[in-house]
DNA sequence: ATAACACATGAGCAGTCGCTCATATGTATG
DNA sequence: CATACATATGAGCGACTGCTCATGTGTTAT
């Protein structure tokens, strides 16, 4: 078999099964798609994140209920919550001073759901 | 109403709905639990892992092949694979020289549906 | 107006992440 | 044996993250 100069930059290996990465590449989702959704998983990465989601789903709270109940600081509730509303996750309403969050999407906890099953697996 | 000096330590504020908060915490799953949900997630929360799963959903590939596909390094696929491995999301077979990837959990696309739905909702 | 309170936000810092580069490991081949 | 090749891995670097601390904003009460 003629080795053939490698047609990608970035893999100093040869390309072993040309056809098997041709097709794959036909079936993947846009760029951008699997971007985004990379940036959502993101935005459930982080433990004091999926409290706060998990907490929601059960009540909706103010921000100070937030911080008493995860025994954090008004400050950090208050960054993450704004990470959560531009992932548009969460949603607020103003009553006096107060600021009560509750959840923007139903589908929270049957992603958690789903993660879940996995950690549940036996490995 | 007179004021009552704040029982929880981190939160400078009042709390406002003890009882909610009460109910809430009753409800919350363990710590452990939603510690390991958000290292599953952070797992997904990269764009080049997301490919790397999505790929490998559509087929078996060597890490040759994925390099090439994604068009990145053998050693920045291979540091990746190591972690999805970690997670228990993909397993490896050996093949002489070549190592074969694939899923070694079939939730994985139903995550990925989950998040889809959300992205796609207009907001 | 002044004070008190709930919340938001910017700066800054320690820790983490994903990549690159060099090199090690393991397997087939001459 | 030496060589070539597929993959794994450690060190290191720039970028990002999640918190703290100080302060700003907006609302209510006196």
């Amino acid at each position: 078999m003629a080795k053939k100069p490698n047609p990608i930059e970035k893999c100093s290996c040869d390309v072993i099964h040309e056809e098997v990465i041709k097709q794959v590449k036909g079936k993947m989702p846009p760029e951008e798609t699997l971007y985004d959704l990379a940036e959502l998983f993101k935005v459930f990465g982080d433990s004091t994140r999926i409290k706060i989601l998990w907490a929601l789903d059960e009540a909706e709270m103010c921000v100070c209920d937030i911080a008493a109940l995860l025994n954090m600081t008004q400050s950090a509730i208050s960054h993450q919550l704004r990470v959560l509303k531009q992932a548009s996750l969460v949603k607020n309403r103003k009553e006096g001073k107060v600021v009560y969050y509750s959840l923007d999407d139903e589908h929270v906890k049957h992603i958690f759901n789903q993660g879940l099953v996995h950690i549940n697996e036996d490995d």
